[in-house]
DNA sequence: CTTATATATGAGTATATACTAATATATACA
DNA sequence: TGTATATATTAGTATATACTCATATATAAG
């Protein structure tokens, strides 16, 4: 009842080895979540210091830094430093890309 | 140190709705678990009974089943039946194309 | 109506996740 | 060195998630 097609291959069954499973994954969690979508929306347009992203979005300052801290981890996102204040900005454009379609399909749905 | 620009509106703050945010968030978080982007990656070729992506992918069947219910909610796969069994098959191009897109590019990293 | 097969569902559990308050660290400046 | 400001980190907690076993449901065939 196997399939026993070795040979050809013919199952292009294109099956994911688990760096590439464990990479997407993680890319598609990090947009899981309406907070660091939130976050990375703002990022879209310009650079913005984490207080800045805390108060235009009406966020504790931890739970910013936490998550800016997960989307950096994901290259998502990085910053300057210019004196004590972080300036944080987008990263990844293929990202960045994904979540602005994504947004434009589910907004003029 | 708060903005002022209450009329010009300057900030293109783009500010995400409540159910643009939901749908967004809801369809990464469907893509963001390796066993149903395993899953979508083998409904990408052809339908698949539910057992037959159990065995496929090594997972037991109420786990498949489960998944499915997810993915089912979320329309993003459908079924037909046929006797006693069920054929899903993918229902979401959109969906089914972001998958591709960072698969491809996760791959040939 | 009984049996067999395919799938769905419910309940329990372990783990992951997101948030918060409190505190630590880092930089600038007097 | 001491104070202020910005950000990071730690620990605790509540909720969400994914899986599993056991069982229910649905269809088909005899």
């Amino acid at each position: 009842m196997k399939e026993t097609n070795d040979a050809l291959a013919l199952d292009n069954n294109s099956d994911l080895d688990e760096e590439t499973l464990f990479v997407v994954s993680q890319t598609f969690k990090a947009l899981g979540d309406p907070t660091r979508i939130r976050i990375l929306n703002l990022l879209a347009e310009r650079e913005y210091a984490v207080n800045d992203i805390a108060e235009t979005l009406d966020l504790r300052q931890s739970t910013v830094s936490h998550q800016l801290r997960f989307l950096k981890n994901l290259r998502l996102v990085k910053y300057r430093r210019e004196g004590t204040t972080l300036y944080y900005s987008q990263d990844d454009d293929h990202v960045m890309s994904l979540l602005k379609m994504t947004i434009d399909h589910a907004s003029h749905n």
